[in-house]
DNA sequence: GCCTTTTTAAATGCCAGACCTTTAAATGCC
DNA sequence: GGCATTTAAAGGTCTGGCATTTAAAAAGGC
């Protein structure tokens, strides 16, 4: 194996590449496990650390896991759905908190990918399905739930939802469009009147999934995704006037505050 | 900040997750520069290697850039949506590759999304998408090109469309239902026969999208799933029978080596 | 001869200290 | 004032070492 030391980019994400790269070409497998760090050190030519820093870099995206003592090593992981899932969880998330998209453009986003179960969860749901949709449903409707819980809920009684289709890899792909906007629905305060109306949407919902009512299912959604996108465009304005000022006054230490609790005083 | 020596992970990656939490929360914001690394070592109570171990776990998420010399450092980095694209298309093609999954899943899910695009898409391609889409569907009107080639194309041309519907968040999820089908659509052999009806149906679905046809736009891209679907099920089988066979030999392989290893020569 | 305990070797996890390279600000010269 | 030089800060890498974990091998007891 090859490694450039004159590149400009870094030894360890070059070696992370090379190895990225036999993982998913197929030379390595499942559970296929990695030489030892210092006999890879070796290989590459380069130091024992050097390697470490590579092999973190793969952790960081879950595709090897590594096991301490004799015949440990670093094991060639394989990627379950969950794992997957909060990945692009936290992919998405941060790509809708840096970006500056509109709460419309997310939402528009949102419901399309939505609405794309409703032919596989007609044709597949089943009554665990309903049951999940049926508890949320009554979790939503506990008067002293706080927005973070009612928050929380919906996006559980959706995952029901589109787990619903029986497709697992499309439940993972709607992961990371619905789950990732609970940050943006977090910011919503949710009145009494707001609550009441999107559990009636929910209630319908749910009666257009037991029924198998791919029509009513469909504009129900949409009926959902205009009344979202109306509770959050004025949130949204709010957070756009907030951002220009703190863009202002950014000369704070943002980290002081995590990192270094001590130096209150100068 | 304090950081549990006696926990069951990793230092760095107990570290590198009270930064990324940091992120995700809002306390460190774009371009914010996190301390050096000898003060992040002194203030976590850790040796500066691993400090970069968990540097380079942030690196490898695209959520920090470091950057050489005086008043250099770490700096929260802008996820773009290459970026984010590049992650989630190369989670996805490990999540299908890795997982046992069948190709009719994922080809279901990745049609379901794409058909998700049709109304939005009808409503804002522009020129500018459908000379795309054309210049793509030339391509693959070559005969002397190569089954990869012709693939690349293929997810060319069906970025174009996704493109179309003119929402951006809708493009990077759609890149990892479509694009991670490549290493599966790969496997196929595309024959004059096959890329004839696949050109035609491309250029049906062209034609969908600069008429705004709706209606046609939908059905042809469940003639092309079903095409697909029919093209990858004789590949899919034989894939399956091989990794069948192969799970043998390895369990073979492992019994003999472990509980056996003088048996090798009769 | 079989089971239990102890030893041991191979890994990773972590650290200290050093040197090199890069970079931009500070300095000094003209 | 403008340009070249110096300098200090910061990341990139290496050497070498110690600690901890773990499973296999060896030793011991019945």
């Amino acid at each position: 194996m090859k490694i450039d030391p004159n590149s400009s980019s870094d030894l360890s994400a070059q070696i992370a590449k090379s190895i990225r790269d036999a993982i998913i070409s197929g030379d390595l497998i499942v559970e296929d496990r990695l030489p030892s760090e210092q006999e890879m050190a070796e290989q590459f030519d380069v130091s024992r650390p050097t390697i470490r820093e590579a092999l973190k870099r793969l952790a960081a995206q879950s595709l090897i896991r590594t096991q301490r003592g004799a015949f440990g090593g670093a094991f060639v992981r394989r990627l379950s759905y969950e794992d997957a899932r909060k990945q692009h969880i936290t992919t998405s998330t941060l790509l809708l908190s840096m970006n500056d998209i509109s709460f419309d453009t997310a939402c528009q986003a949102r419901y399309a990918m939505e609405r794309s179960c409703v032919g596989l969860v007609v044709e597949n749901r089943n009554e665990t399905h309903l049951e999940a949709m049926k508890h949320e449903l009554n979790v939503q409707q506990q008067p002293d739930l706080s927005d973070e819980g009612f928050c929380a809920s919906d996006i559980g009684f959706h995952r029901a939802l589109v787990d619903g289709a029986g497709n697992p890899v499309l439940s993972y792909q709607m992961a990371g469009a619905i789950e990732a906007m609970q940050p943006l629905m977090n910011m919503i305060t949710f009145t009494d009147r707001s609550r009441a109306e999107i559990v009636t949407i929910h209630t319908a919902l749910l009666a257009a999934a037991a029924e198998r009512d791919a029509e009513q299912l469909e504009s129900q959604l949409t009926r959902l995704e205009n009344y979202t996108l109306k509770l959050g465009r004025s949130v949204f304005e709010r957070r756009r006037e907030k951002r220009a000022e703190k863009n202002d006054n950014n000369a704070r230490t943002m980290f002081s505050s995590i990192l270094r609790p001590d130096e209150s005083a100068p």
